[in-house]
DNA sequence: TCGCAAATTGACAGCGCTGTCATTTTCCTC
DNA sequence: GAGGAAAATGACAGCGCTGTCAATTTGCGA
């Protein structure tokens, strides 16, 4: 038979309400008896039945994370992370696809909310930028932790300086010499592209190089987009040595554009992406890229909603550190073809 | 206030037990009382409790899915194909990240197991091959489905006939024109590798065809190794005008070494892959491979899984039909270079 | 050492549902 | 139409825990 919370209060002399007080970490049990219980947890190898407290307390121990992302290299590391968290406080997690274009989208999140009854929820891109969500959680009293939203003010969660990664991958291929460096920009209805772009523009500017809008071109975030914007680069007649694309699917694509043009990627130029995905790896030259530690964004963000939940703290927006991951795509500038024509 | 089982029964004037007969579709209950009551629960938008539900009947209504797998794209299929069948008979989904080669696995199975109580379980691969796992699970009373295991003897669950599918990813070649086709074999330790194999060998037999060892080199799954792999069957004397890869990656592989040789796909040479992954898609020319149908097999898995903790029968391992998707990396044998030499 | 507030502990009911078993109703058969 | 089996329904306790509030113990100043 299953080990109750009973059980362990008999073994420890006390009364079943004093157990409880033990497992919920609250306050006004004195040290020894604290231990004594604990010492009885243990021996016992006592695991409070979830749904037995859940009935009781009016609490769920639920953390539903919400989705609607196609990158799901992405979503599982972020799913990892909140794992991670959830775990540390014996609060389970369950998982939530949604289509946030969707009419029907705040009544499926209503439902869940009414089915599962999770005590919060993490929502991920593009879910955190739903403008009618807000309003629906704040009125169903569901306290919730966002991904990287576009609005940080006054949200609880965890977000990348996406502007300065990218101005510091620029930094990194100034450093190696190049002076004409080019930009693929992502599909324009993202805001990460304006956030890399404009990184782009500040490392130049530091620098004091000219932004020569020749050298800018828009894609759309496709290996494909990546290729056709190469094609034009490497058909300019002072064509850079080096090409900074806003993400690993475009810098698979102009490195593709570049062995069609007959160029050697890093020798004769250089390519770097953004997000680290496995393309970066799985293509060769491996691409130098921006890591975003998604994992550790999950965990941060519910952490956050986690302080929030246990009556802890009032959540904040936390901002992670990026990474830069140097690989094989990017060398010095190239000795034989100097830029200065 | 919530709505209770106790509210729609006085509303619908029965005792609240025939409520929860009507709600856990028992039989005994006549069919004007039952649809009296449906009518009722539909009038006051009542919802189950689901922890008192648990509680009450020792049943936790959650389906806990294991995985040990760095292919997140796999996975999130899976994943959702498992939650739609969770839905449909309003069961939970938790997802559990386990590594199988640890030494503490089967105890972190246990604790899972202890602590959440699923009701049942769903084994991705390379969990279903663990060889001790099975009998953890028999001596807990939790019933489990897998997915593609290796041993599909007595087994419940779901998987492919992935000999088959290879052999008609050859047939597809051979229907093309092409005779020297050779094939990249996967790593040697999967399973896969030996099935991949075996059709190509089928589909060679079955068109009359040599089999030529020289045209058979073995990889291991990934692009580096399809690059290698590659480069020695283009310096062939007499290369082949068509590589099947085992797997996508190496098959992206293959079509970097043909750009190396000057080569040009599917002009000069034919390649295929298997498992229709994003980088079938993300490189150009997108790869012509086979895809399984990953969501509807954990659809399947988890509804052959239901059914047996429902006490609807026995589950069985049902097999699912896998598809070619005709790319753009393969096409007629090239004319200008017969394959008679 | 006594008295009182504060800290600690415990008794008990009840969260919302289902299992068990008793009771009532229905449906046959003769 | 009576009798009996089967089907339908209901009464009631209790799943394992926590909230509320009462009882007890402790700590501390006078």
């Amino acid at each position: 038979m299953r080990v109750r919370l009973e059980d362990v209060a008999r073994a420890a002399g006390v009364s079943p309400k004093t157990v409880s007080r033990v497992l919920n970490d609250e306050a006004n049990v004195r040290g020894p008896t604290r231990e004594r219980v604990l010492a009885a947890m243990a021996a016992m190898d006592y695991r409070p039945h979830p749904s037995a407290r859940s009935l009781a307390s009016n609490r769920s121990f639920l953390v539903a994370m919400l989705y609607d992302n196609p990158s799901s290299n992405y979503l599982t590391e972020i799913q990892a992370g909140v794992l991670d968290a959830c775990d540390l406080h014996h609060y389970s997690m369950m998982v939530r696809p949604l289509l946030s274009e969707a009419e029907d989208f705040l009544e499926r999140v209503g439902t869940l909310i009414s089915h599962h009854r999770p005590d919060g929820l993490i929502l991920t891109p593009p879910i955190t930028d739903h403008p009618a969500l807000p309003a629906l959680l704040r009125e169903q009293g569901v306290p919730y932790a966002s991904v990287s939203p576009k609005q940080r003010d006054g949200a609880i969660g965890v977000g990348m300086d996406e502007r300065l990664a990218a101005r510091e991958m620029v930094n990194h291929l100034i450093a190696l010499g190049h002076r004409r460096i080019a930009h693929v920009i992502g599909h324009p209805a993202h805001g990460a592209s304006g956030w890399r772009l404009a990184g782009y523009s500040d490392a130049l500017a530091a620098a004091g190089l000219p932004f020569d809008p020749a050298l800018v071109i828009e894609g759309e975030f496709s290996f494909g987009s990546g290729v056709a914007a190469a094609r034009r680069l490497f058909s300019l007649a002072r064509r850079p040595t080096a090409v900074f694309a806003a993400n690993d699917d475009m810098a698979a694509g102009v490195i593709w554009a570049a062995g069609e043009h007959g160029l050697s990627v890093p020798r004769d130029v250089s390519v770097c992406g953004f997000d680290d995905t496995p393309i970066s790896r799985q293509i060769w030259p491996a691409i130098t890229t921006i890591r975003q530690p998604s994992r550790e964004m999950g965990r941060i963000a519910a952490l956050q909603l986690l302080d929030v939940m246990r009556g802890r703290g009032q959540g904040r927006m936390v901002e992670v550190p990026f990474a830069l991951q140097l690989r094989e795509s990017t060398g010095p500038l190239p000795t034989a073809a100097p830029e200065a024509g």
